[in-house]
DNA sequence: ACATGCGGGACAGCCCGTTCCT
DNA sequence: AGGAACGGGCTGTCCCGCATGT
């Protein structure tokens, strides 16, 4: 049956309309160019997504799939506490270093938070604070709860600026590493040589 | 002579473009609407501006004077090592917030990195080099200084998202601050206790 | 046998496609509409009729079928010269309000009058000629028979308006026999009171 | 000045869109050819009528005011009663008949009913009534003056009909005058021989 | 110099009528 | 008879010159 041939060209259209999504944003992106990066025509893609928004909500919403099952790996092992956070983060920081159609999410997640298409962090941000809350005797001596959950916003934040623009030296999975590394170990015990 | 009336009329544009420019991105900004919003016809704008893309040079252009003018008065009083880095990331979080222009030029940076208009990041960028290379002796303890670097582009980045998406509790300049507040602090002194 | 089946799907189509053609026109009717309002699929439709020039083509014959059968019970009994007129017209009009097919194959007729499709009139004009003529000796009096040859197709391009328009206060059929009777009664003998 | 142009391309414009509209019907028509049967580029098109439902409304207005031009002169000599009434309907006739604008803008009224653009019967439904309603002691021994009104309401609706379809033997504007000669004429006095 | 009105093309997104397998 | 895909065409609009005023 050519059910399956249908849902292959779903995937490769939204594969490819990510692709161009994450690069030149969702405004930029023109069909056409979706299209031909596909090797589709544009009667097909209408036939699958009748409008671009349309198109966009399936690769948020391929987007957000892609991310629960890349954080399901990582809840499995009982990891709690700041360690969990940081294996959530850097995960997160790989998932959008490698995947196109998580990089493309996460961008029409903040261009398009209006639309219904948006809104990537609903995919992680309640992991985030289920662990910062639910683990907070074991972050005592942390400082506020609220404080780590925002410390996680700007690392990712941060990480998808770097994929972005290109920032990687090492690949923005180590940076965050890194960055969680300094923050946790020394830094701070600065005084030490007092 | 009317020839502030033009400096007005150019004024005008840019401010009107940058509103249009942080909100909707390059691509989904049209001239028309800049033109309405500033209360100019599509031919005055075209006198002042050739092309979209000299428009949105000038807003970069704009943008980087700005990021300057601020920095300067935080550099003037000579904080030296962490301190000064704390100073100079929570001024562009109040910079980003507060002003259209900047909001406009550091989207365009991430937007149009490649064309001349881009680059906000090269307004700033060499403060912080300078500041952690220059003063690598007061930052002995902290570790590698390549890492102060990513972590202050991280946090410039998570602020940039913030001021976008709205996050913003107490606005965004506290929010930096507190994060550095968390990380200087107890923050990794925690084990002690064990 | 799923022959009547396909009859039912036939005729649903042909209803559908009439109730479209009569409110958009052959232009302004799209084959989707007509699906979705038949409840039916594309892939049927195109089984049944292979172009919507096609569509259009039943539509007009079904409308020209009843427009015959609904004439042949007027001619039934045996009204002669002018009074079979008024019977004729007054059927018409009746017809076009009631039925969507028929009011469809109206407006098909003129709108595509070069197709096939066409020609709704050919489906009672040939009538009102053999009444007009076959019975000259009748209408003696009237003035040349052309003349209400032409009155009659006047009077059913009124009713077409009529009806499409909603100018109907009483039905389109009261007006018809209303105009009639100004027409046939005292109109004309006004000099009287003079 | 090249004012001047302008008028004279909107003047085209709406001259190569009457004459569309008035054959193919406002959803039959498409905007590329009207440019190209006025000898303008799509660019020129959308600066005077931004949407295809303006250009519409452009053309009925004009062809509302041709109406009252024309209907003016009849009205300047003081024809009283019915008189006055076939005079109208003739006019309309003739009106339809030579040109384009206003036919087109009759298709509209018809098509468009709900929109704006549409409801050319304003331009003289008014002058109508006024004619049979203020002169209604003229028309004694008429009947209704309402089944005047709707009489001349089909005529017109019929004379349109005529143009389109091409019954037209001798000119729509004879045909009118005819009908009412043979209205007004002997007609219903006939069975006084017998 | 500064600004305007008008016009030029080029796509963009959407949809439409149609056909090809199944 | 159904699901999928195909091109082409339509409307809207966008970014930009080129005349002309002031």
């Amino acid at each position: 049956m050519s059910q399956e041939r249908a849902a292959r060209t779903r995937r490769a259209l939204i594969t490819a309309a990510a692709a161009e999504f994450a690069r030149n944003g969702y405004a930029g992106t023109s069909l056409a160019r979706v299209c031909s990066a596909a090797g589709v025509t544009m009667g097909a893609l209408t036939f699958h997504f009748p409008s671009k928004t349309t198109l966009a909500a399936a690769v948020g919403a391929r987007g957000a799939d892609l991310t629960h099952e890349a954080l399901r790996t990582v809840t499995a092992h009982p990891a709690r506490g700041v360690g969990a956070l940081v294996e959530l983060t850097a995960t997160l920081a790989r998932l959008l270093e490698e995947d196109v159609v998580a990089r493309a999410a996460a961008r029409l997640g903040r261009e398009r938070a209006d639309t219904g298409a948006g809104s990537w962090h609903a995919a992680w941000m309640p992991q985030v604070r289920e662990l910062v809350t639910g683990a907070a005797d074991d972050v005592e001596g942390y400082g506020d709860p609220a404080d780590l959950e925002l410390l996680a916003l700007y690392l990712v934040a941060g990480a998808e600026a770097a994929v972005q623009t290109g920032w990687r030296g090492e690949g923005t999975e180590e940076q965050v590493r890194r960055l969680w590394k300094l923050l946790l170990g020394g830094f701070g015990s600065r005084p030490s040589p007092a």
